[in-house]
DNA sequence: TATTGCTGTTCCGCTCAGAGGAACAACGTT
DNA sequence: AACGTTGTTCCTCTGAGCGGAACAGCAATA
């Protein structure tokens, strides 16, 4: 999780908010179980209550509520919480509804045993980035990322193709939403050059996201397109610099490219 | 999920039952959860609130609740509901908090190649197996299964593994707790029975599912253990019966069990 | 093109669920 | 033995949130 902010410890403690309708409650149980994801490991109640500025009792009870679902459980030795293997299990529900990812996985392997670098399959939500599926490779240096994580939409490989290949009332949308944070020297934060650099993108058909999101990081990303022609996910290769060279690049470009397009082929689109 | 019940679902209707304390709203959030993910795909308000009997401005409510932590999303053209990909986020923290899986997938990989089957790696929770890993093998008929999914433990390779190396007590207090239900005609329901055959499997150190939970299927389970020599986890090799013959057992139970004691010293087992 | 029957959504008043605070028990530490 | 922790329990009071009904928006019916 890192510094991925968790939405629901915003609302905690403005109840009367009118407007949007919630229930406190139920508010802070997910608050809870948000805090447990954070801090990998066991918490107590009251180092629980403090940080959430909870009633030492109001914890108790709702994970108390939490545990007879299993979202939640106790160490019995310790008495402090951790997540439960229930989310577990509904995590992987998720994850097994996007068929996109049975779809493509054989391909993604294929081209990691290629590129020998880490490959991701990505979708836009929101606003952001969410790896769908990863093949790690096994090298010493590579990049460390998570299914389910996040990531920026417009300083990612993965970001910048979805965004070159979406509606412009999309991007529109999303300029506005999105406040561009210089991650590195080669963030483009400049909203019209961004725009320049999608339609370039567009126009080649694949993005290089050169250290952009994280110095020492460069990779390159492809558009995948469903049955329609809409462009639903993306796939990258990410690898240090040091191996992502722009020999290595050239090379690997046309591989990567003819890859989303099989993926591409392979949900029904005719091309 | 399929047929897994869902524990949270139980107390759902049954508010002022004294001594659990619980939060009825935070209840009912975590049902609607439960319920989403069992009927994978969209449910609507109706739905929900008829399944779980409960009012449909409730369901709205909580709901309402839940997308703003992104637990739910809803579908702007159906109107459904669906589960949000922060569960999933949730679900992989809790994989990773699991660290014993990093250690032992290379093992498993390789024990894959070998085997030419499907492998696991589960460990016991509550009354249950969980499987917290799997290696799929690329084969058109073998094993279907979930990471985060559960089987019994009396008539499975793993679980069976697991309580013949547990400490007797955990092994007398599942089987008060545990209904033995007869999923095949070679499932083991009687109790006396089951615990010769435990001690059997332990003396011999693996144990064999012949069938016992789903017809067709035949697997073989081996202990792992933690630095101070307890067993904390099992592996499986799992496949059909006409290709998991008596022949084909006796080749590999040796390179299984060397897998296991491999794995339980990279753990820092001394043996 | 009304009509009917679905949805999901909003409103509002009444009430008991549940928040809060404090006291309690069971620890390990000083 | 006194203290500072922890998690847990109890009790009281009140406003969160439940239920019920009305509303709106859409689609398929007549």
């Amino acid at each position: 999780m890192s510094k991925e902010n968790s939405p629901s410890i915003r609302a905690l403690n403005n109840p009367t908010q009118v407007g949007e309708e919630t229930i406190t409650a139920v508010i802070r149980a997910l608050a809870i179980l948000d805090l447990l994801g954070q801090s990998e490991g066991e918490l107590g109640i009251t180092e629980i209550s403090q940080r959430l500025s909870l009633q030492k009792s109001t914890v108790f009870r709702l994970l108390n509520t939490l545990m007879v679902g299993e979202y939640v459980r106790q160490n019995p030795a310790t008495k402090k919480y951790y997540l439960g293997t229930h989310l577990l299990r509904l995590g992987m529900t998720v994850l097994n509804q996007i068929e996109l990812r049975k779809v493509a996985q054989p391909y993604l392997r294929e081209l990691m045993a290629v590129c020998n670098e880490v490959i991701h399959l990505g979708i836009l939500e929101q606003n952001e980035v969410i790896y769908i599926d990863k093949i790690d490779v096994d090298r010493p240096l590579s990049m460390v990322s998570r299914i389910g994580g996040k990531s920026p939409w417009y300083c990612t490989g993965l970001g910048k193709v979805l965004l070159a290949f979406s509606p412009p009332a999309v991007l529109e949308e999303l300029l506005s939403k999105t406040k561009l944070v210089q991650f590195t020297p080669n963030t483009i934060t400049d909203p019209a050059r961004l725009v320049e650099h999608l339609k370039q993108i567009q126009a080649q058909g694949y993005a290089i996201d050169d250290e952009e999101h994280e110095l020492g990081i460069r990779c390159v990303g492809v558009p995948i397109r469903d049955y329609q022609g809409s462009v639903i996910a993306a796939l990258s290769v990410s690898g240090p610099t040091l191996r992502m060279t722009q020999d290595k690049l050239k090379q690997i470009i046309p591989v990567i490219i003819n890859t989303g397009n099989r993926i591409s082929k392979a949900l029904g689109y005719m091309g």
